[in-house]
DNA sequence: TTCTCACATGGGATCGATGCCACACCGACG
DNA sequence: CGTCGGTGTGGCATCGATCCCATGTGAGAA
């Protein structure tokens, strides 16, 4: 639990002027507009105190040996003068800045941005800060973050590996990293995901056990080990049910850097025979969700739909879409709990993996094929 | 555009031992898993090059006098020690952190993750980072998160004000604020936000076209002035049209703790005259969807609805949700360029308003009225 | 009375980068 | 031959907080 001290300083909700202004000492006021400070450091502090720096420093620190009274009087100062102590300066000395740097891969995406939310909620309870960067899934804008990760000396880095290289870059100087939903391969950093395999075997058994014999699957990041495991679940959970897998049934879309609707739409009318569709992620399913649609097929007598990811739209339409619920708020707390319990041990132990499980949320968007 | 010196560090895909680990002089190892390195320091740069720290400093900063055979001796010994500039050195010296503050209200309603993820695309290419901190609409948290960003040097901050407080602390330390989506009304901060009254204007004007006479309003947020400002367009809107504006039409879910999908219910049963739901804001539009269709009410046969906010699912349901789409990725870049922009004047000038403009999307939630 | 020890305080070095200033070259010009 | 201006280079103070250590108190013990 780290603290960020300084003074308490009420939550003036009224009067305009607080204790910030009472000063007359330190206060410097700039050009016309717009009114500067100069912002009062531990020296101010301990000289409106009448004592040393020192002195003022263990007072507001709390260690070591100070008087009652000089306490009292430097923490009255410190509130007075509006003191707030400068992180630079305690960084340069102290090697921690108090700052966790995330990296994700586009922050419109709600999945992203829930994952996100989950590791602020975990890392402000500590204390910490999260320094955000949206790679947009760009190998060399997340070297770029990881470059700057180090340079303000984070004390650790979750990502959502797009490559290798930045969590090359991390883990070489020293700084702990714990890898998000998908995994780079680097060794050396933690990490936290989901059971993308068995999830998608969820999705895929539950169609077969409704009798659909013809499943397609739609998937997007085959270049990450998220896809390609969910892929994989597909095609073993088919196998497992001794049916066929043929490779016309793949609809591989990180490829093509077409029209994916238009891709979507061939995928359909080239498969006549499917009955159901396993979208591997939230983006793939509200394609196929639009163009199923869009082509008036009846969800579910004419094609049963199942997603991985449930998002807040797939229990606002109807039929309430099918999903792969992943834990995501969860999956960022606990890979920011697994960063800072890194952390606190300064880096040292072995690399910790977690797996979660999803679930299987059933809505109105499967049933048995028609025929 | 700020720049983040440092080695260009080459994306080395294959070899695991890049230049990292090729330096004897100041590698240091601890424990035994998980390798740790003291950080180059520009010291170290400047002995590995043979010269001295300032003539290092300029070589890589690229200011003053420095012979082109120093230069490139240093740049080497740099990129061989993987050489990052320590920020908080920096920041300490050089009084800018290249950090921005930004303080929203929950980071896992869409709209304050845009909201972000605007403010961060505007951000990052102008070389700074971000700092998300999510105040969860609590004052004390925003209180807390000011703090933090004062301590941190932060370059300017934006924010979703919840109440004056946060607002007020940064400003009168001469940090520049830019508010978001809401204001506090605290003096000497820039603003950016919607038109929140004309919006709500547009569609009640729209429902007000077509036919209804009886139209009611779900608003959840009037202790801001977004709130209020669309609760007073629905008024407006009303009495221009000579319709009368009862109270009862208005139902206000900022207060009650209780269950809001029962006050919801129960304000429907006791206005059987309704033909018409304004939902002004996103949470409200999907409560309000969510009951409706809970009763089984057909849309827009027997109730028209209109929200404030288009998000993703609003397309997605049948029939699509008309609304006043809000330019909201937008909004976080203008608002981070309005911010960046006074920052780089250093805080002068006087405080700026920017007023962005909602749009109707028409969809099929709005016909006129049955009876 | 002197020594010890718990308590209190201030001096000053330190973290890493920066940038001013003094100094040291060099050729050229008076 | 002395001086001047254009080039390079290194010394050193600085930013603000921290913390080790030296110094200084007073009370109680020997």
């Amino acid at each position: 639990m780290r603290e960020w001290r300084g003074g308490a300083e009420k939550a003036g909700g009224g009067d305009g002027k607080d204790g910030l202004m009472a000063n007359g000492a330190a206060a410097v006021r700039g050009g016309g507009s717009g009114g500067r400070r100069a912002r009062a450091t531990l020296r101010d502090v301990a000289e409106a105190a009448g004592t040393s720096r020192s002195t003022a420093s263990r007072a507001l620190g709390g260690h070591g040996y100070v008087a009652d009274h000089i306490k009292e009087r430097v923490e009255a100062a410190a509130e007075r003068l509006g003191y707030v102590p400068d992180v630079s300066a305690r960084t340069l000395k102290g090697r921690s800045s108090g700052l966790v740097g995330v990296l994700v891969s586009d922050l419109r995406n709600q999945f992203y941005a829930e994952l996100a939310a989950g590791v602020e909620h975990a890392l402000s309870a500590a204390g910490y800060q999260m320094v955000l960067v949206d790679d947009h899934a760009d190998e060399e804008r997340a070297a770029a973050g990881a470059r700057a990760f180090l340079a303000m000396r984070a004390d650790g880095v979750l990502l959502t590996p797009v490559a290798r290289g930045a969590t090359e870059t991390l883990v070489g100087h020293g700084v702990p990293v714990t890898e998000l939903d998908r995994r780079s391969g680097v060794r050396g950093c933690d990490a936290v995901a989901i059971d993308n395999e068995r999830g998608a075997r969820l999705a895929v058994e539950h169609l077969i056990g409704l009798g659909h014999r013809d499943v397609g699957i739609v998937v997007d990041e085959v270049q990450w080990d998220t896809g390609r495991n969910r892929l994989k679940g597909y095609r073993s959970a088919l196998r497992d049910a001794g049916l066929p897998v043929p490779r016309r049934h793949v609809l591989d879309l990180s490829q093509g850097e077409g029209d994916q609707a238009a891709q979507l739409a061939a995928f359909l009318d080239g498969n006549p025979a499917l009955t159901a569709v396993f979208a591997a992620n939230n983006v793939m399913a509200e394609l196929v969700w639009q163009e199923l649609k869009r082509r008036g097929s009846a969800v579910p007598e004419g094609c049963s739909v199942v997603s991985f990811d449930d998002l807040a739209w797939m229990k606002m339409v109807e039929p309430g879409l099918s999903a792969v619920r992943q834990p995501v708020f969860d999956l960022g707390g606990r890979a920011a709990e697994l960063l800072l319990d890194r952390v606190g041990r300064d880096g040292a132990g072995r690399a910790e993996s977690v797996v979660l499980q999803p679930e299987l949320v059933l809505r109105g968007s499967t049933a048995p094929p028609k025929n």
